[in-house]
DNA sequence: CTCTTTACGTTATATTGTAACGAATTAGTG
DNA sequence: CACTAATTCGTTACAATATAACGTAAAGAG
């Protein structure tokens, strides 16, 4: 995510939390800009590694507690095959996202896929299923990667 | 699971193996065997402590391996967002399949729904990316478990 | 039977995630 | 402002999940 990206979301953020009534610490703030500025989703203990220096003596409860409530408010993502974190790249509107996970580079794609959302809603509803959190994780590899790889 | 088909299944993967050319040992079946009698999902320590008792002295990578053999050959599952692992109730055809989890009452559905496969595929597709493993469960409430609630 | 490969035993350790409890800060209320 | 309640944070300890590494044993191939 580039700066301007970056300075959108956190804006975005600061608005949806006032609106909400919930609180955007510094911290919370910091764990959100820090997963917004990586090239790559990154695990609870490198969010650790990288708020020394940003947050005095850190520890783990302190990244859980943040990444607890950016989760609850929809600002980041987490990716359960991972065990890692991203920022989410559009905070604007509540949203059921599909991520595509290259296990090549490590690049993750965030989509909205519409017709996936409708056939994972209507599997569901075929069996009186009401879905809270869908998970959708594609493991595989990017286009660039399969470019690479047939070189 | 009940017996018969807990019969059919072990049948099925000692057959699957042996077309494969790969061996279904004592340990791999006892753990397959336990997935499948049991009424949900069990973890990787919950599996180790099962196994006492069938196995002498089993640890960690006692499971882990079994687990990596019996996901590798498609004949157990693994639900990413639990950290669990359930018998495969179809391993006759190669498959993607869709889970529903019940946050309730624990209850986890195992669905193969050809209008999820195809949306999936298409959005991957869409931007040229090539699914090796696609993991897909929604988090949820059973509809036993809406019902209950709604009394 | 010998060689090679695969599976397993064993110990130790890495990684991911929570519980619990008190102190500090913030927000609401008279 | 003063008081109280609720939320956030600091801190310690620990639970749960998963893997590394290396040697031994067993199985399959020739």
């Amino acid at each position: 995510m580039n700066k301007q990206q970056l300075a959108h979301v956190l804006e975005r953020a600061e608005a949806l939390c006032r609106e909400r009534g919930v609180r955007l610490t510094d911290q919370r703030r910091t764990v959100l800009q820090l997963l917004c500025v990586s090239d790559k989703p990154l695990s609870a203990y490198e969010l650790l590694d990288r708020m020394r220096g940003v947050v005095r003596n850190p520890t783990p409860p302190t990244v859980y507690r943040a990444l607890d409530f950016l989760l609850d408010q929809g600002l980041v993502h987490k990716l359960e095959s991972l065990h890692a974190y991203v920022g989410c790249v559009h905070p604007d509107h509540p949203h059921a996202s599909q991520f595509l996970i290259c296990d090549d580079c490590g690049e993750v794609a965030e989509v909205e896929d519409n017709g996936v959302a409708k056939s994972l809603k209507a599997a569901g509803q075929a069996i009186g299923f009401r879905t809270k959190r869908p998970v959708v994780e594609l493991l595989g590899t990017c286009a660039q990667c399969v470019a690479k790889r047939e070189d």
